[in-house]
DNA sequence: TTAACTTTGTGAAATTCTGCACGAAGCCCT
DNA sequence: AGGGCTTCGTGCAGAATTTCACAAAGTTAA
């Protein structure tokens, strides 16, 4: 078995390397050719031996004495990712965020197109969201078919999600973007990433709750240097 | 120092918290009065003794032999998180998601009332979006101040995202929720949380082509077992 | 060509995170 | 009261991740 064992990037270095692939385009637009190591660490917020080590999990692109060379990076990142083809996504569920993902046209360009959008509301179905129609949920396994979709996202309500998901894993797809503060319940085959701005807040009222208690008790020893 | 090292949640724990809470308010909801490791963990998706090892961070408020009281836990997480009070949020930037954000009022009952908003443009200034006015970004300070604003989320262009940041941090916010895909470049006691769909899209990608190979592979050994 | 300099690629140490395994502690039933 | 059962809390080992540190490999200049 020469190499059925794919070489494997850890879960970590994957969930940076879209990043890196930002600042590298951002660096292309600028006519930035070449970047060390330091730089795009500097950029990406994060300590450059990680940068070396995330790029050596592509090969070995970089030149000693040297750097890399932005274009070069960039396509051998968008290979690793799978970039080179695009992935169509389908949503599920046509309230306000589902729309406005249909209409929105910025993930095509970037090798995400939206093909279809389903809902189970009668009232939706039918109705014409950019340029795309609400269509019936239970068309979903024939649309995912006929449309090559690879990528659900759920923009349902908390109620709705876990049947949404259930829909799309029916339907064939193992891929999900789920919008709703819910924790679905999968199968370990398929790939889910949530999208929870509660969650965010939390985590930053946790950290900024952090910082008060700090201060507060910092300004408590300066005026109060004696235990009671 | 007794206790000034304030007990240190570690960072994939307090992570974990809010999706507990989520799980626990659901319960509460269903008149589920108390739950064990176990079946947490399997709401959660997550292994029972991590759930266990994350409540422990909290304090020992299990009892053995029987489980978690719903009821107090949700207030220890909510305590822990720096939920029992408010924390004002001020939105940078009034185009599409910044005026949904605005309008949105799923945040306030969780918590997170938008109080103001903000924008550099004229033909915006003044505008009316649900409940607000989008006020000049050059009153951001005095806006903060008054507010007691003490989260940020920065809903600008990608181009005008840093001096968003910028502007944020100069008016006293230390907690940032970033839409724009960029990596902002700010100060260590600062905390930026982002929320970037093409790089969800893109790590998704990549666990999607994984598939697709391992798949091909297989197929390939089915039709074609000796190598050429 | 050689010496000085830069920057990659990567072993290995350090740190963080996860999951097992089991003692401790409480409940229930006889 | 005591035995059996359940479930927490946690020490510890192993896995994953991050960071250090340096040899290797290239460039540049004299």
């Amino acid at each position: 078995m020469t190499q059925s064992q794919r070489r494997r990037i850890p879960d970590a270095a994957v969930a940076r390397l879209p990043v890196y692939l930002q600042i590298l385009n951002n660096l292309h637009a600028t006519n930035v050719a070449r970047f060390s190591s330091d730089e795009l660490a500097a950029l990406a917020g994060v300590n450059a031996a990680k940068v070396r080590k995330d790029l050596s999990y592509l090969g070995s692109y970089g030149t000693r004495g040297v750097g890399y060379v932005v274009t070069y990076l960039i396509h051998q990142i968008r290979r690793e990712l799978g970039l080179l083809r695009e992935w169509n996504v389908v949503v599920v569920g046509a309230g306000n965020l589902g729309c406005a993902l249909a209409k929105f046209g910025g993930f095509a360009p970037r090798g995400f197109p939206v093909v279809g959008i389903v809902d189970n509301d009668p009232k939706k179905i039918g109705q014409s969201t950019g340029a795309l129609k609400v269509s019936d949920v239970r068309n979903l396994q024939k649309l995912v078919r006929d449309l090559e979709v690879t990528i659900g996202a759920i923009t349902t309500s908390t109620s709705a999600a876990q049947s949404a998901a259930d829909a799309l894993i029916e339907a064939g797809i193992a891929s999900i973007l789920n919008f709703a503060p819910i924790v679905l319940a999968i199968p370990s085959s398929v790939s889910v990433r949530n999208v929870d701005l509660g969650v965010e807040l939390q985590i930053l009222s946790y950290y900024e709750q952090m910082r008060i208690e700090q201060t507060d008790s910092k300004n408590q020893q300066k005026s109060n240097a004696v235990p009671v």
